[in-house]
DNA sequence: ACTATAATCGAGAATCGTTCTCGATTCGTT
DNA sequence: AACGAATCGAGAACGATTCTCGATTATAGT
């Protein structure tokens, strides 16, 4: 299933790398080897993943990153605004944030599945309520639960199954 | 700051020890004694809080309740419909639901104040959304993130004495 | 009331995601 | 090559929540 065509990656004029030793060197920080693995590696494809994922992911991929590593590197990358964090589990899930146009997510509670939409009424309601309580918004999170479309099916198969 | 009257409590048939006990008879379970402090407790006063800051509370107005118990507790009411989790920090909090017109949340980054509010809009983009990927929506969460009036005042406070 | 049986309780151990500590390593610069 | 600062990895520590298990309590049947 391809993403619809509002969700396609955007052209940025930085590459993730360069947009994260930008911020680094603003801190006086540094874009180590481990750094450098970790931020293509989570730019080379688009999709959701959490700490442990990353982990396994990279030492499939023969690059040994540690735990902590991963961990500090995740927060810095948040705060570099390279990447956005989801709590939807008990685990922190991050999604891509540099490149990429805002979205908000639908979230099956069944299998798990986050699927991806683009609604810029979403954005114009926030600004008019946040005014109304006089909030300056920064952000917000719309996070739609319930049944995706392959656990309805599931769900109906199974009933039918009861029927017999 | 009294709540905008579109979020007064609302009237219901049942009050929620009620509702409670209902809920448990179907599951063969009971309403014991601490589960009747509790659940009464939590509907006395219309606010957030957390697991702990619940168990500080009991304990300041002299009932014992085990940390377990008010963990177990408050799982049973979420899956009773009375309680709604929020997981703004790393505490999950909880808020009324039984008895409590559906709203949304602003969330303040700098004091943590959450402040409710209720638009109907939001409901609609969200059936409407569900609709056209073929999800069910069963629920949502709208979170707006940002600075409260307080904060902002105090931000600007902040910055005129920084000028002198 | 009394008893039996199952559900529930409380205390503390266990779990799990995440953060912290600290000695060893690497980076960029002289 | 040598230095100081930043970073690394391994494992300990942390904090919220869940689990375990022997003791306690609720409810139905006598």
């Amino acid at each position: 299933m391809t993403p619809p065509a509002d969700l396609e990656p955007l052209q940025v004029k930085e590459s993730p790398e360069e947009k994260f030793r930008e911020f680094l060197e603003i801190r006086g920080e540094k874009l180590t080897e481990p750094r450098r693995v970790l931020v293509n590696h989570i730019f080379n494809s688009h999709k959701h993943f959490d700490a442990d994922e990353l982990v396994a992911d990279l030492r499939e991929a023969g690059r040994r990153v540690s735990r902590s590593t991963v961990y500090r590197s995740l927060r810095l990358m948040v705060e570099a605004g390279l990447l956005r964090e989801l709590r939807l589990t008990n685990r922190t899930a991050y999604e891509h944030n540099y490149g990429y146009p805002s979205h908000d997510h639908m979230h099956c509670s069944e299998c798990g599945a986050i699927v991806e939409f683009r609604n810029d009424e979403i954005r114009r309601i926030r600004d008019v309520i946040a005014q109304q309580f006089g909030f300056r918004a920064e952000n917000h999170k719309f996070v739609i639960t319930g049944q995706c479309p392959d656990c309805l099916k599931a769900r109906s198969r199974r009933r039918k199954l009861d029927q017999i």
